[in-house]
DNA sequence: GTCTATATGAAGATAGAC
DNA sequence: GTCTATCTTCATATAGAC
C-alpha cells in the first residue's frame, strides 16, 4: 500500500517520480537530518551540504522546506517496518505467532530509526495534521489490522473468543509496545537487549492468551 | 513528590522561590505557547508579548530560552496528573478499583494538556535527556508503581495472582493508555466521549483481570 | 540543472534610560 | 525591575552566471 493510497492530497504524496541522482541524495540527506534533529532545528543550509550539492540545487527540487519534509516523511512511512510490513501474520497456533510476530514487530519499533520517526512526526502532528494520519494509517493501524484478521480467524476456528478483533488487537500491540518503547521515546534506560525482547513478548502473550482463550 | 526531588541537576528544578506576578505571567504564557507549538516555535517576542511584558523583563527573571522551558517543564511535570497524582489506590475488589483508577487515568490523558506536554516532551527528550528522565519518573513510571503496589497486595491477599507486579502494572496502564493516546497523540480522530473511554478501560480491565486472576 | 553570492526577514540576546 | 530600541546571527528563499 503506498501513502498516495492512503491520501493523495498529502503534500509530497505523489509518486517519486525520475530517479535522480541528486534528489536521491537530497532526500537521504533530509531524511537522515531530520530524524537526528527534528524539522525546526534542520536548516537547509545543512541539508544541502550533507547532500552535496548548493542550496540553489534543493530548491530545484522541491519547492521549500516544508515540501522536502512532506516529501521524506511521505517516503519514510510508507516504507517503514520493512519486509515485516508487507507479509501478512501467519495461519498457526496463536501463542507461537503472536510471540513471532510481537518479536519481530517490538524488535522494529526498538530500533533508533523508527523511534526517531515517531518523535518527529509526533512533534510534527499538530502542525501538519494530514502527517499523523498518514503515520497512523501505514504504520500503527496498518499492524493492527492484520493482528485482528488473524484473531477473527482463530475466534472462527474456535482456537480463541474475541467478540471485537480490532480492540483485541490494539491491547495485544499495547502490551506488546508500550512498556519498552515509552521508556525508549523519551530516551530513558538503554537500548534494550534481546533477551529484555523475548521476555516482554512472552509475557504480553501469556497475559492476552488469558484473557482471550476459549473456556 | 518534587521534581526537585528527583534530580536537582535538572535546570529549573530548583523551588519556585518568591513569587513574583510578573514572572507567574512570563512561565503561565511560556506554558501555554510552548504547549500550544513546541519549543523551537516559540519565539521569545511571543511569550513577552503573551505575558504582557517587555523581552527584557523575560530575561531579567531567565537567563535564556533554554532556561525559561526547562522551568516550565518542570513545573508542568510535578503538578501534572492534578489531584490524581498524589491519591493512593484504595484497597478493594480488583474489578472497581483498576476500573476506577483505569477511567481516571485514561481521562486525564486524553486531556489536551496531557497531549500537548507528551507531545512537546518527547520531541525534546533526545536534546534535553533529563527532561526525558524527569517526565518519565513523575508521570508514568509514578503511576506505574502505585499500581505495581496495589498488584502485590492483592497478589499476596490471594485475589490476584501477579509474579511480577512492576510488568503486570506497565501492561494495564498500556492497554488503558495506548489505543486511545496513540490516535490522539498523533491527532487522529475526535477527542473522545466519556462511553468511548469507559468501553475501552472496561475491556482492558477483563482482559487483565483474566490474564492475572488466581485460578 | 547547477553553482556562487545575496536579499530579506525573524529570532535570540543586549544597551542604556528611567 | 522595567521599558524602548537595537545589534547580531542565521535561515529561508532568490538572482543571475555558466
Amino acid at each position: 500500500m503506498t501513502v498516495t493510497a492512503i491520501n493523495p492530497d498529502f503534500p509530497g504524496a505523489t509518486a517519486d517520480v525520475a530517479a535522480s541522482p541528486k534528489r536521491d541524495a537530497i532526500v537521504g540527506a533530509a531524511t537522515r537530518l531530520f530524524l537526528e534533529s527534528g524539522y525546526g532545528a534542520v536548516s537547509m543550509d545543512a541539508i544541502a551540504a550533507e547532500a552535496g550539492v548548493s542550496k540553489r540545487t534543493v530548491y530545484s527540487h522541491f519547492e521549500n522546506k516544508e515540501t522536502l519534509f512532506a516529501a521524506v516523511m511521505s517516503h519514510l512511512c510508507s516504507s517503514m517496518g520493512g519486509p515485516a510490513h508487507d507479509e501478512g501474520i501467519p495461519d498457526g497456533p496463536p501463542e507461537q505467532v503472536l510471540t513471532d510476530f510481537g518479536r519481530k514487530l517490538l524488535t522494529m519499533l526498538s530500533s533508533p530509526q523508527a523511534l526517531a520517526l515517531y518523535r518527529v512526526v509526533t512533534a510534527e502532528a499538530p502542525r501538519l495534521p494530514e502527517l499523523g494520519a498518514v503515520f497512523y494509517e501505514s504504520g500503527p493501524k496498518h499492524f493492527i489490522d492484520k493482528v485482528a484478521t488473524y484473531l477473527a480467524e482463530q475466534s472462527r476456528k474456535g482456537a480463541l473468543r474475541v467478540n471485537e478483533p480490532e480492540r483485541a488487537a490494539a491491547q495485544f500491540m499495547a502490551m506488546i509496545k508500550d512498556p519498552l518503547h515509552l521508556r525508549l521515546s523519551l530516551g530513558v534506560g538503554p537500548a534494550p537487549k534481546q533477551g529484555e525482547i523475548d521476555a516482554s513478548v512472552a509475557s504480553a502473550v501469556g497475559v492476552f492468551l488469558r484473557g482471550y482463550t476459549a473456556r
